[in-house]
Order: C-alpha cells, then structure tokens, then sequence
DNA sequence: GGTGACGCAAGAGCAGTGCTCTCGTTTGTG
DNA sequence: CACAAACGAGAGCACTGCTCTTGCGTCACC
C-alpha cells in the first residue's frame, strides 16, 4: 500500500487548507459566525469560491474544523497554565487555570462563543470535537487530582438521591478520586464557562466594572465549592 | 366612542405584528435563530416578503422583539414562581425558582439561546432589552433579600480589593442588603445560568445522565454560596 | 518516456436570503 | 367628497451556500 503522502501536492493541499482556515479565523475574530462567508473567504484568497469546496465539503465543515481548532487552542492555554503552575498549592494552581481559560475567552470572544454559544445553525457537534472539548475539562480536573494527591482536598458530601449518578461519572472520568468529587466538578467546570461566557457575551455591561477582582474573588467560591482549600484566610 | 386613537387600522396591526411574531417564534423553536428568514415567515402568513417591512423595519428588529418577549416569558416564569412559594423557607424558594428557570429554559431552548447564547450576528442588543432582562435576576434577588429579612442569610466575606465594587454593585441594585451580598449574587446568577446553558445547549451530554438530581444538588451549593441557609443538614 | 487517470481551479448557474423601490389599492379622516 | 397616509404586491439588487461542467496541470504506472 504506497499510502504515502505523495509530496509536493499533498504539500500545496495541507498549505491550502491552513490558510483556508486562517482566513476563516481572521474574519471569524472580526465578525462573528454568522457572518463567516465562504465566498467571502475564497475572495481574499483569490480563489474562486468552487475551489473552497476541493478542501471542506461545506460550510459546515469549516466550522467543524475551527470549532475544533478552538477547542485545542483553549484546551492549551489551559494545560500551559497546569504546567507552569506545577508543584504550587492547589488554590494557587486553580487560579492559574481559571485565569487562563478566562484570558484565552477575552482575546478570542468570537472562538468562545463558537464552541460554548448556543450551536450555530440546526448544527449538532459531530463526535470527531468530543476529545478536544474534553482537554479544558481534563486541565481542571488536574488540578483537583492533584489537590487530593497533596492532602488540599475537602472532599464534598453528595446526598443519596446522586450517589448512583456520582458513582458512574467517577468510574467513568475520574476512577482514582472519590466519588463524591465528580459532579461537583461537572458543576464548577459549567459554572465557570457559565461566568466567562456572561462577561465574554456583554451580559455584565453596566452590572460588573472592576472584572478582574470580581472574577478572582468567584473562582475562589468556585475552588472552595468542588473542595480545594484555600491558602489564604480569604 | 371611538377610545382607539384610529380604530380597525390599528387593530389589524397589532394584529399582523403578533402573528408575525407568533410564525417567527414557531420557526425558531424548530430551528434556530441562524435560520430564521422573513421571507419564509411570510411565505407562510400568505404574505409578500416585502410586506414585512411595514412591521419590522429589519430582520434584527424582528430578533430583538423577539428577544424582548423571551426575556419577558423567562421572567415572568421565575415570578411565578416567586409568588406561588411566598412565605416557604428561603432554601426551597430558591429551589423553586431556579428550577422555573431551568423549567422554562428547557422548555424554549431555542428562545433561551436567542437570550444567553452567543450575540447572534455582529446584533449588539440595544438599551431596550435592559429592563426584560433584569426581571429574573431581580426574582433571584427577591429571594436572597427575603432571606435576609428572615434572618435565613449568612452575609459572606469579601476580600478588600473587592470591596469598593461590591459597595458600587449594591447600591446600584440592591441597595437595602448589605454590600457583601451584592458580587455573591451576582455571581450566582451567572453561574446558575451558565449551568443552565450546559445543559440546554448539549454540553452535558454523555456526563450528566440524572440531570435533575445533579441540578437539585448543585443549586443547592450555590444557594450557599450566596448565603442562604439551607434547611436540611444536607 | 509516453500516456492515462486523477486532483484541481474556474465559471456558470440554481435556489435562497435581506432589503429597497415603485406602483396601484385600500382605508381613515378633514 | 377628496386627500393623504398606510398598505400589499412585485420586480430587482447584491449577496449567500452549493452543484455541475469544462479544461488544465500533475502524478503514477507501464
């Protein structure tokens, strides 16, 4: 089987498709994806828009392929600040986390509200963007885990009525920590994107002026709510 | 008497309006707000495209009416739910209502996401949607205040740095609570709602599976972070 | 080294969209 | 009754996603 990449074609198509995207993200950061033309983009390539469809078979698709880009691209800064934030208390490690994913939300608003606004058109994310949306969820669950190995973890109580739901998300996602700690993640982590997607969307204008200081002091709650505890007195 | 200011004229539009919006409302529960076209509404009121314009001067006219209404609904739903459990214990009014809010945003997922998903095209909401929208965080408020009022609240702490902000926030809205509680609030209400919107937009599909247990539960977690006393050892 | 097959770009074209303008018709009022 | 405002319909512009056909360039195999 000579499946080999065949040079320099495969080469000019891999480009192509780079700056296909490129351009997608440019005028995606500047408008919105409502507003993300195909022609549009073929056009400032210099492209006609046919040959668009030579590299994603829709318009659809290209918004696949960024919605996953985005993903990767979040899930990154994310792990970026796991790892610099390494053998660091696990409050300060949350934060660090937090402030990450929340600083990548404000430089790329439009990417945000991709991949947690509502779904763009009748559009159900295929399967292909569940391993990359997962990573930012993985970066936080990090932290927790690491929380526990280092004796910084409360662990919460869970009433009856959610231990059978607790049991099967832990043996699914997080088999080496209680139980309990599993939906309290799942929350947190909703609650956070909650709280970056209303600052991101305009949703505090005139509500919250002083951001950073409002958003510090919440994920402290956030961090205090799935069991981290805190350095400080706070 | 001839009370109407100009009789029959008036009344076919109010009429015609409400149809409209009562054929765009339909439309964007089957689809989504992407999709929505006037010249479809039209085509199915048996009326031409062009005739629209007489009653929304754009199509970003017709959203953000439509955006009012569901903004109204949505709040009118949490007040509902206000009233029916006046005098209950703080902690089950605020069950109460977050669970008419999850109810109705569950119930209208597309009108929920016309309201706290992404902005739908470059569409800046205008100054008019302000007051609508605030009615279902002033339901969320009307219960902490009530629970203030029965001594049923613990007021939180807030570091300093917050603490002109806080002050700020709680003058501007809540002005007869005590400062501390102003960000807790509304940082609850972002996050109450981010939640909500995990759940509406798919976020939790293949990880939460008892979705209104790990509601209940974690309402109730944030239900002390804003400090309202729950009633049960939990 | 030919040669056939495939990848690719371009153009025309279809159906749909938001929106504007014009042209009669209807309707309420002075 | 007459006049003006409101109204509906249609044509038309510029745009969109997407398809189909045509022709050119490049690659791989014999």
């Amino acid at each position: 089987m000579t499946s080999t990449p065949h040079g320099a074609r495969a080469r000019a198509r891999i480009e192509i498709t780079a700056a296909i995207k490129e351009e997608a993200r440019r005028r995606l950061a500047e408008q919105g994806a409502a507003e993300l033309s195909l022609r549009a983009v073929a056009r400032t390539l210099g492209m006609a828009s046919s040959a668009i469809y030579r590299y994603f078979p829709s318009r659809d698709d290209l918004l696949t392929a960024l919605i996953i880009d985005a993903y990767d691209s979040l899930g990154e800064a994310a792990e970026a600040a796991l790892k610099a934030s390494a053998g660091a208390a696990a409050g300060e490690r949350w934060t660090a986390v937090c402030e990450a994913i929340r600083g990548w939300a404000l430089a790329h608003p439009h990417e945000y509200a991709l991949i947690y606004g509502s779904p763009v058109p009748g559009y159900a994310a295929p399967a292909t963007t569940v391993p990359a949306a997962s990573r930012v969820g993985f970066a936080l669950i990090e932290v927790v885990r690491d929380a526990h190995r280092t004796g910084e973890l409360d662990v919460p109580a869970v009433p009856a009525d959610l231990e059978p739901e607790a049991a099967r998300m832990a043996a699914d996602f997080v088999p080496d920590l209680p139980p309990a700690v599993a939906p309290a993640c799942v929350a947190v982590w909703a609650q956070l994107l909650g709280l970056i997607g209303f600052e991101v969307f305009g949703q505090f204008t005139r509500i919250v002026e002083d951001r950073d200081a409002f958003f510090r002091h919440t994920i402290g709650g956030l961090a205090r709510t799935v069991g981290i505890r805190q350095a400080g007195p706070s």
